[in-house]
DNA sequence: TATATTTGCAACCGATTGGTTTCATTAAAC
DNA sequence: GTTTAATGAAACCAATCGGTTGCAAATATA
């Protein structure tokens, strides 16, 4: 199965999980109680953000802590980048033309 | 049917019409024109991209013209400013780390 | 007016999704 | 050694996804 980021976040409790041990690594029984699903459901969201390398596994005893593989963030943000130039241009064009307003008023 | 941009950005096709059209408005037929599917296809892709309004139409006689609503796109990147903040922060710990270093071997 | 072009929508289809329940495995606790 | 706790994996299910074909509506063109 052919996983990548965007597939990743595209869920709504898998993004909360994102968010949950951006800070803290947690076990699947941790992060579980956070949400109204069974342990098993968000067992299978880890297995996917595993998948696509997104979240890394640190095992102590039989308990397996999860934490976010933060670089792997920065794939979003690159992808982003085209589209922030584009409003970042348009910001400063909006910002050039109410200059010129308030020059041609005085 | 509930949308959002992030399950907008899932699929691959739809972050290429995505790109196609941040710069240039297109029609459907000129964007079906770039991939290997059906217009149809593409015409459901766009469907979805203007339901959580990631995308605006023009009417101009028979055609409409697709272009995208560069702001909406701001909503990942505000989603993403969370992580933005522990990469840069870890990046500075480092950058002092490295500095660190080269302070004691001087 | 008749015809061609551009488009969206409905119906259908196989694959995938996110969830469940059940079970096996491993490690800690008794 | 037996029991309890933590976890992943498998089997199953309804819903959704991304694609197709066929058709209807609207506009341009002859």
């Amino acid at each position: 199965m052919r996983r990548d980021v965007f597939q990743a976040v595209a869920d709504p409790t898998r993004r909360a999980i994102i968010v949950l041990i951006a800070l803290q690594a947690m076990t699947p029984n941790v992060i579980a109680e956070h949400f109204d699903t069974t342990r098993q459901a968000v067992s299978k969201h880890l297995r996917i953000l595993t998948e696509c390398e997104l979240v890394k596994q640190e095992h102590q005893g039989r308990e397996i802590y999860y934490s976010l593989e933060i670089d792997k963030m920065k794939e979003i943000d690159k992808w982003l980048e085209q589209f922030r130039k584009i409003w970042e241009n348009r910001f400063k064009q909006l910002d050039n033309l109410l200059l010129t307003i308030k020059k041609q008023k005085k």
